[in-house]
DNA sequence: TCATTTGGTAACGCTGTGTAACAGCCGGGC
DNA sequence: GCCCGGCTGTTACACAGCGTTACCAAATGA
C-alpha cells in the first residue's frame, strides 16, 4: 500500500509547523502545513487528508472553533482531529473532546508521543464499520449513477460500467468537486494521495481512458473538460444522496 | 469487537485435542491445537489467542512450567489460562491458580463443565459479550443467512453451504466489516489473528475460494469486490440480528 | 505563416491480482 | 502405528491495470 496517509498540520507558529513537518515525514507520513483556519480549508477543499493536527491556541479563529466547523461540514465530519495546547488543563482537555476532537496533547509534549497517538487515531479510524451513515451514499450526475458502498458506476440506462480502482478514484475525484477546476496535482491527491513528479502525465492517461466509459463522443467531452493550462473540470451537477 | 474467540488447546494427547476442538468448534469459538509448549508458544507468536486450555501433565515441560512462561512474558501475561489436569487433588488446584491460571478442572470432566468455565473466564476476562455460543446472532446479506452461533452458512434459496474453517472466518471478517474497503493485513488480522509477511498471498487465495462459494459468477466478482492497491470490499448491506 | 507549448492516446513494461497446482499438517479411520 | 483426505499456505504463471514514454494533433503566440 503506498496509500501513505495524509496529515494536516494546523499550527500558527511556523517553527512547530515546520518541526512537526519533518519528523512526521521521517516516519511515513504526507504532511502538509498550514499557518491558520484559511489555509486548513483551503487545504482539505482540495485535498485528501486523514488526520488534522490541530493547534487549541490561535490567533483569530481558534482551535475549538475551527473543530466545531469541521464537525458541521459532511465532507470533514469523519476526519479525525488532534488537539494541541499549550494550556494543560483537565477542563481544556473535556472541552476539546466535547468538540470532536479525537484526542489531545498537552504541550510540551515529546514528538514520539504524538507519532504514538496519530498512529492509534489512525488505526481506531479506521475501525468502526460506517454503519449504513455517511458512506452508505450514492451520487447522481446526467441522469448517472455512483454507488459509494458498492464502487459501481450505473449509466443512465441503467448498465452497469465496468471501472477500474484507478478510473473509479479519479471519477469520485470529480464527483465530489463538481463544477471546479482541478489542477493534475489536486487530481492526483484526491485520486490516489500522492503528489505529482516533474513529468508526470498520468492523470492525463486516466481522463482519457475515463473519458472513453463515460463519455458520450470521447473525442468531444461534454462531461470532462479540459482546461488548456489549468487543468480538467467536471461539468454536470451533482444531486447527493 | 465481537469476533469469535480463538481458543489454544495445550494438550499431548490427540485425542482429547480432537474431541476438545470439535466439541468447542460445534459451540462457536475457533480453535487451534497444539501438542507441547514448543508448539504453543509458536502459535502464540503468530496468531491472536483469547484463551489458553493447558494440560498440566504434558511430557518434556508441563503445564505449570509453560503457564510461569505465559505469565512472565508481556504478551501473553494476560491471556486467561484454563488448566486440565487428571490428577484432581487439592494441592495441585492451588499450585495451578497460584501459577496464574484463571480457572482449573481436573479430568475426568464432561465437555459441558468446560465450556461453561471458558465461557465464564472470558466474560470475566473481556468484560462484555461474548461471542461464543451466547450472542446466537444471525446476520444476513443479498438473501444469504449466516449464523454465528451454528458457524453455518445458507444460500438465499436455503441450502446449507458447507465453509471450510478458514473460509468462514474470513466471511465473518467481511460480513462485519460491510461496505468498507480491507486491506489484506486487516483481513488476515481479522480472521487469522496474524499479520501479513513481505510476499503474502494466502488472503488472496482464500478469497479466491470464498468466492467460488458465494459469488453467482466468480470470474465477476459483486459481493466481494477487488480494490487494486488497496484490499478487498464486501459490497452487500448486512442486516444483523 | 511557423515555432512552441500543451494535451490525447497508443504502446510498452512493471506490478498487483486470480487461480491452478503442489506440499505440509492435522485429524479420522483402520 | 499407518495411511488417507481435507484444509491451508506457497509457488508459479497468466493476465489486467497503471505509469511512462513517444509521437502526433491542437492551441497559442509571434
Amino acid at each position: 500500500m503506498d496509500r501513505t496517509p495524509h496529515l494536516l498540520v494546523v499550527d500558527d507558529d511556523r517553527e512547530i509547523r515546520t518541526l512537526l513537518s519533518q519528523f512526521l515525514t521521517r516516519h511515513g507520513f504526507r504532511v502538509t502545513g498550514a499557518k491558520d483556519g484559511a489555509e486548513m480549508m483551503r487545504t482539505l477543499d482540495s485535498a485528501r487528508v486523514d488526520l488534522i493536527v490541530l493547534d487549541l491556541m490561535m490567533p483569530g479563529e481558534d482551535g475549538l472553533s475551527l473543530c466545531r466547523r469541521l464537525r458541521a461540514t459532511p465532507e470533514t465530519a469523519q476526519t479525525p482531529v488532534i488537539m494541541l495546547t499549550a494550556m494543560g488543563e483537565e477542563t481544556d482537555r473535556i472541552v476539546g473532546l466535547e468538540m470532536g476532537a479525537d484526542d489531545y496533547l498537552a504541550k510540551p509534549f515529546s514528538p514520539r508521543e504524538l507519532l504514538a497517538r496519530i498512529k492509534a487515531v489512525l488505526r481506531r479510524s479506521s475501525g468502526p464499520p460506517v454503519a449504513g451513515g455517511a458512506a452508505g451514499k450514492t451520487l447522481g450526475f446526467e441522469g448517472w449513477t455512483l454507488d459509494l458502498a458498492k464502487r459501481e458506476l450505473r449509466s443512465p440506462d441503467g448498465v452497469l460500467v465496468q471501472l477500474s480502482a484507478g478510473e473509479y478514484d479519479l471519477l469520485v475525484a470529480f464527483v465530489e468537486h463538481p463544477q471546479r477546476v482541478l489542477t493534475r496535482d489536486q487530481l492526483l491527491d484526491l485520486a490516489r494521495g500522492r503528489s505529482a513528479v516533474p513529468f508526470d502525465r498520468s492523470v492525463d492517461v486516466q481522463v482519457s481512458r475515463l473519458r472513453r466509459k463515460i463519455e458520450p463522443d470521447p473525442a468531444d467531452p461534454t462531461m470532462i473538460k479540459t482546461v488548456r493550462g489549468g487543468g480538467y473540470l467536471f461539468t454536470p451537477a451533482v444531486t447527493g444522496g
